[in-house]
DNA sequence: GCCAATATTGAAACTCGTTCTAGATTACGC
DNA sequence: GCGTAATCTAGAACGAGTTTCAATATTGGC
């Protein structure tokens, strides 16, 4: 659960692909950190990477896939940084709208290689499902043990809308911040704001209520 | 108000060059209903639409500008269409639901169509942001107007917010249904989620209430 | 170690968005 | 009406994502 595990498990991947694999994700990292979506161009990632251009069309079957597929690596670091900073003590909104912010801030700082990922991100079409659900679960679990503190509840299908809601709306502000359409206050709002979806009682209780319900809704 | 309002107004236009405009309007709603997002490609829109190429690019700059001024007209049409059917009686909150649900029943009727607008949407950049905020303001307003049944009262910061993160959540879930990752029962259950946002209180009492939040804020 | 299957390479080719050019055509002020 | 500037047309050309292919290298099974 915390070492890298590979995404499908398709293929076992001996190790020099394992290597190649990484150099492509390294390579467009880099180019999508100095210059946005557009300085991904493929022929430099294979340059850039030392493979060539038809490897790596093998490794990653478009530009989108391989932009999916560095947000999901990305968000992997995230993940363990969030998780080492369990700021406790906060009413479970708090605790979910602190960790978002966290996570923007972070963009903040590389904003290019942000703008890169949410973009192909969003463009993605059904051909990239599989991969852009990867990056949904990673997210939707990021939430989610952000919201309770004990890790081994069980979602209930009403926390799970709260959380495609939050998500939806993160994604689309960040959008819009990038875009120069919306300030960073404005994002902050918009967090705060869905955040009031979720109920603000003792996680226990929530999760004995949401269990409850579920018994009885679909 | 009610009648064509050029976006900008940048230049007057000829008679004949509104004919032109609509020309290519109409030839790529045709292709996007058929194919979507691929299917709209520049030659076909400039020969569908009896233009040289060249000519098409000075009426819409790129691609992701035409597609989104396509939307920016489908809504011109569905918001007359909403307007029509008050859906009086109903608590504002439901009011939204019912709106938002309404057009989402219209979309899946053109879910080619639909997705074109919606990627080109979501994939726009900066140099679009003028034409995206068109797309936003129109659907601004037509949430405002589910919201209030009296259509004079300024909104507040909280309400805009608000509405903010519904158009967020609509058009990410859009996307999600679209790319065959959320079903169309999700889609409806996260616009239901998202609508608890709203307060359930009467327009007037809400406007009120907001408008003292606001002398405190910001 | 050897063979067959699979993967990688390098380079050309193809597609579609976008730009450019040169020559008509149209619009408009006088 | 006339001349000029703006617009439109047809088509070539360019750029980046994607595909293809023959030649070469690597891998895994025996």
């Amino acid at each position: 659960m915390m070492t890298t595990y590979t995404k499908a498990a398709g293929a076992p991947l001996t190790e020099r692909q394992e290597a190649r694999r990484r150099r492509i994700l390294r390579a467009t990292t880099r180019l999508a950190a100095q210059g946005g979506y557009d300085a991904v161009q493929m022929r430099e990632v294979a340059e850039l990477s030392e493979v060539a251009l038809g490897t790596l069309y093998r490794y990653f079957p478009s530009k989108v896939h391989l932009l999916v597929a560095t947000m999901y690596d990305q968000l992997e670091q995230l993940g363990g940084q969030l998780r080492r900073k369990p700021n406790k003590g906060l009413p479970p909104r708090d605790r979910v709208v602190d960790t978002l912010l966290r996570a923007f801030r972070g963009m903040q700082r590389e904003p290019h290689l942000t703008e890169a990922m949410m973009r192909a991100l969003q463009f993605a079409d059904r051909s990239v499902s599989a991969e852009v659900d990867g990056v949904s679960r990673i997210t939707t679990e990021m939430i989610l043990d952000a919201i309770h503190e004990d890790l081994s509840v069980e979602p209930s299908t009403e926390e799970l809308a709260v959380i495609r809601v939050i998500t939806h709306t993160w994604h689309s502000s960040l959008i819009s911040w990038l875009n120069g359409r919306a300030s960073i206050a404005q994002v902050r709002l918009d967090i705060e704001t869905v955040a009031r979806l979720i109920p603000d009682e003792e996680p226990a209780a929530a999760a004995a209520r949401a269990a409850a319900e579920d018994t009885r809704g679909e």
